[in-house]
DNA sequence: AAAATTTTTAATCATTTGATTAAAAATTTT
DNA sequence: AAAATTTTTAATCAAATGATTAAAAATTTT
């Protein structure tokens, strides 16, 4: 009873061609796909982009939102718990952020490209600001700062280099496999061992 | 007598082209501009684009070539110097990249969409593997894993860790620039103070 | 200066592509 | 089962866009 409600929602045809425009929007970007991309992906009638979500620019928009709430929503609340110290936040966003990555390549690439083509609408849509300066992170992290446990003041550069170190391998995932022939499977393992050492080197880049 | 002959090029109506196609391209990617807008930019007839570069393909290409070959030019030199040892070649790449980008700030998404959509043919253009492999850079690293003077023996962490550090907060700049209210000013301040702490960072997360 | 060549322009073409429409098919309601 | 509603389809439209063409203008060669 619970999950089959959910399951004809998951093969309604609008839920067909979500799923479609995302695979197609995060691998092109939105100029490069056409909606006819979409409709032969989802193995649908053009014409039913249109019916359901009105314009290509409405699809992509209900993409981009899913996907931003869904990336930037779970920092939130990594950053916002109370109950974990500084370096329990550290390790838990390596470890969630490389697992999540890893199952979505794309993403990064896909959100990185949306904040050249529109930075002002997406700041808009990230309430960055309220996520960083009111978090309990901060809090934590003024605190260490005036403990004298941390050398750095500035908290952007501890979040520059953490999510550098989780995110930029990703992004030039082509380069790092060509640069050494690795296969797939070898530069999962690479990422799968920067989940135990990101916490490690960020220790010793911060810690007094 | 030295400087005439190239200043006259540079006002060629070629030359203009390629500078609006530059400008173009980097800011919103090969699908997303129209040569109208290059022609527009040049302040040139539309109808030039064709009659200098045949097609839009051939314009893009050509500017994809120049950007990649100065990009990771400038880094074959650095990683290749004997006479710089891997303290000074880590300081330099990034003093170097760090002022690049502050100049062209569009470049690395640029190369990382272009990354994105012809991973293949970039492979071909940049001979990464030679590249790191046979660098001078890659014999000191593994003679320092060997003298214990390094304690991660993988140079492909050591690269994407620095390369993360240096880029990573281009890419994110606006926002960076939107979490903290921040001017344009005060981001390049941010990442003029990186110049130096980035150098820091990479010793004490990798020396023993 | 005349002729030849190169460069530039305005107009137009052909294709691509997002979107619409009207009819057909499927589903739901009565 | 008939009627009404919703969903799907094939055909088509209209605008955008990369490219071409033929003539005009500018430049170079003779």
């Amino acid at each position: 009873m619970s999950a089959s409600a959910s399951e004809k929602k998951d093969s309604t045809t609008e839920e067909k061609i979500k799923i479609a425009a995302k695979t197609v929007f995060y691998k092109k970007g939105f100029s490069a796909t056409r909606t006819r991309d979409i409709a032969e992906e989802a193995g649908l009638n053009l014409a039913l982009l249109n019916y359901y979500f009105r314009s290509k620019a409405k699809l992509f928009e209900i993409i981009m939102a899913e996907t931003f709430s869904g990336f930037i929503g779970s920092m939130k609340v990594i950053l916002d718990d109370e109950k974990t110290s500084l370096e329990q936040k550290v390790i838990t966003i390596a470890e969630r952020y490389i697992d999540f990555i890893t199952v979505e390549p794309e993403i990064p690439t896909f959100i990185l490209t949306e904040i050249r083509n529109n930075p002002e609408e997406l700041l808009k849509r990230l309430p960055v600001k309220e996520i960083v300066n009111d978090s309990v992170f901060i809090k934590q992290f003024q605190e260490a700062v005036q403990n004298k446990e941390i050398t750095e003041p500035n908290p952007l550069h501890f979040l520059m280099n953490l999510l550098g170190l989780v995110v930029f391998p990703f992004i030039v995932k082509p380069i790092i496999m060509g640069s050494r022939n690795l296969e797939t499977e070898q530069f999962h393992a690479l990422m799968q061992e920067r989940k135990k050492k990101i916490p490690i080197w960020i220790n010793m880049m911060f810690k007094a």
